[in-house]
DNA sequence: GATATAAAATACCGGATAGTATAAAAATGA
DNA sequence: TCATTTTTATACTATCCGGTATTTTATATC
């Protein structure tokens, strides 16, 4: 437990709180996009001045990797239950097509991804915070297939770095997609499509 | 035959030319991403001034439109080919995972799939005409598609409209994937086995 | 040579951006 | 009450953007 947010004994008393912050950069950013939401903007949705922001995260790269850090924990987390959870191939594969085709939370996409899609906009911090996630997440997909070609419910036909790879970008198209206005049922077919190939032999 | 180009009778001799301003702009368009280059830094590199380059294309967005024309012309007319070189499925399908897993110049990725992946910071007149070539692309993949089923190449498991709207995802897909440093090889390995799904019975 | 014309180059405009200097306000402690 | 501390709010900087007004230059015609 740190004190960093331990009240000061003097002085004014702040009135923004950061958390309410993060949560409106978080939604802004990931309704349009990080690369189309300034500083200035969030200030203006939060409430709060410029300067605070900036005593608070230091810089927009700041801002931005401590949002990219809570929607890891809020909604990524989510995604790595699933592959964890242990429902072998068949069960996971549906999971992962329920997630990406029809949570409503994915209705305008992911922000990870957008901000994947537009890494060379971003600040080192957070570039370098969205290439630790694409790892662990590649990492988290090779140790799903892993399992599944352990207990032989997946031929070895492809490697499973191969399989992982593809299984991760498939999830990103279908959830893109949906983010461009796809219809989820049209997003569900191509992303079961898309998938088939883990069933046959 | 415009006489568009027809040198006027009087005036100052006209030292731009509007082909190579183009070809600048659409190759800095295409290594980078259109919103990433401004026109004044297409001006530079193209030993132009700002007045020349307006009073030839009225508009960042009329630029960018010039751009996109000679962009397809150029280089998606080969896609269409492809598409319509009644090859079959299977010669037909392999010559579009050639292309988009080795052809030399998809090596940083297609300046139309950049330009939609980005609608949204298009002007009017671009954004129109990426949308109209997203439907001439979609409506070739649907008559080669249907061309395939017509003559028995292909089980009717999946309609002709969701395999166009996959195939031309998955190509997209892949171009994207080497245009963000993928190698080839698995470009090509993960391409073959999204598009293995039309050789299934 | 004088004039008309068209294109060029320079310099500018208004607006938006990330970031900051400065001052006002609200609390505590003496 | 008065000084100290911390956060606020306002106003500002420098830079870049798309776009343009203005002036200069280079040609053809008279």
């Amino acid at each position: 437990m740190s004190d960093a947010d331990q009240r000061p004994a003097r002085g004014r008393p702040r009135t923004m709180n950061a958390e309410s912050v993060l949560d409106v950069a978080m939604n802004a950013y990931w309704q349009s996009d990080p690369a189309d939401v300034s500083v200035n903007a969030i200030c203006q949705m939060a409430g709060i001045s410029k300067p605070s922001l900036y005593r608070e995260f230091g810089s927009e790269d700041g801002l931005s990797r401590a949002v990219l850090d809570r929607y890891a924990e809020q909604v990524l987390s989510e995604m790595f239950e699933i592959l964890h959870g242990g429902k072998g191939l068949r069960g996971t594969l549906d999971a992962l097509i329920d997630f990406a085709s029809d949570d409503p939370r994915m209705e305008t996409g992911c922000l990870f991804y957008k901000m994947r899609a537009g890494k060379h906009r971003l600040g080192p911090e957070t570039r370098a915070r969205v290439e630790e996630i694409d790892a662990a997440a590649r990492a988290a997909y090779v140790a799903f297939l892993q399992a599944a070609r352990d207990s032989g419910d997946w031929p070895d036909s492809l490697s499973v770095e191969a399989g992982a790879k593809y299984l991760g970008e498939q999830i990103a198209l279908a959830i893109t997609q949906r983010a461009s206005g796809e219809e989820p049922a049209r997003v569900r077919e191509m992303l079961t499509l898309a998938l088939s190939v883990f069933s046959r032999s």
